[in-house]
DNA sequence: TTTATTATTGATATTAAATATCAAAATCGT
DNA sequence: ACGATTTTGATATTTAATATCAATAATAAA
């Protein structure tokens, strides 16, 4: 089995999970929007409309309010971020393992947004957390401005 | 001249030149809104309806939208920042020298909003930027968590 | 100082994203 | 299959941000 689906196999399990624990019930709208997003929407950053729409080609009997829900179940569940990047809008985002961690460049002129991560930063920050005496639950590191292609 | 009135003065200079390089007009309630805000939230990360009901005890006659507006001149003329720390009302604060920058710790448990800086963070943020291309305009840093007096 | 021009103000309306409501439908343990 | 509980989708509400606009104030010109 590749690592990817692997993946594919913990994520859904952790899902599964969350769903038993929570009481919940599993739905036909809720796989598919599982499917969806975790097959279309790797390394995005996807609004709830933009996937909304996306779905809506394929199903269109899903309702919004639907798709927003599960978002926020998969963000409870712990297999996907929501984030925030200053447009007023949430974006989500599949966590692609249980161990990464990235931060965000965000092109302010074209709107691309570049992932990268940075061992010394996250150091220094924890650092910094300890010497204040600050308990750390998470945090956001974004950087604007022009990418390569915006900035000639 | 102290250092801070000696600020004072290079903030008003600043908004004044604003003002005119955009050929706006010097009114009474842009005066006392400035006067309130630099006065009153020096080191604070104070919301629109927060500063508007601060200054409706003496100036009842100033509206909510010229507050709103005058934050924005204040943001655009680079005399103050907004921040956002995810409760979906943005901040602003005034900036305290031409030079200074830093970043926040915000408890989750009872809102408290800490400042730090960290020269490493910044010139390892620039490399990563420099690495990729990217033509760094600003970048905003986030430790959500809980203070000392919270996590007992 | 009066007048003309342009910007500002404050009240109110609009927008847009997030979230709440609720009756009908679906799920699931028995 | 039944009954309890949750979910769904349509729609309504909330809220912060922003737009509108007639009355007012600030500045420039005469
Ligand atoms: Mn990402
Ligand atoms: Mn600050
Ligand atoms: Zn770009
Ligand atoms: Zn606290």
């Amino acid at each position: 089995m590749t690592p990817v689906a692997k993946r594919k196999m913990e994520r859904r399990k952790t899902f599964n999970d969350y769903i038993a624990k929570k009481q919940l019930k599993s739905t036909k709208q809720r796989d598919t929007i599982f499917n969806e997003f975790f097959n279309n929407y790797m390394g995005k950053h996807v609004t709830v409309e933009e996937l909304y729409e996306g779905i809506k080609q394929n199903h269109p009997s899903i309702g919004f309010a639907t798709v927003y829900r599960t978002l926020k179940l998969f963000k409870e569940s712990g297999i996907a971020s929501e984030r925030n990047f200053g447009d007023g809008k949430a974006r989500y985002e599949p966590i692609r393992s249980e161990t990464e961690h990235h931060h965000h460049m965000i092109c302010t002129e074209c709107g691309q947004i570049m992932e990268f991560a940075n061992m010394q930063i996250e150091s220094c920050l924890l650092q910094v957390a300890k010497l204040n005496e600050f308990d750390v639950l998470n945090h956001k590191l974004e950087i604007y401005g022009k990418c390569s292609n915006c900035s000639d």
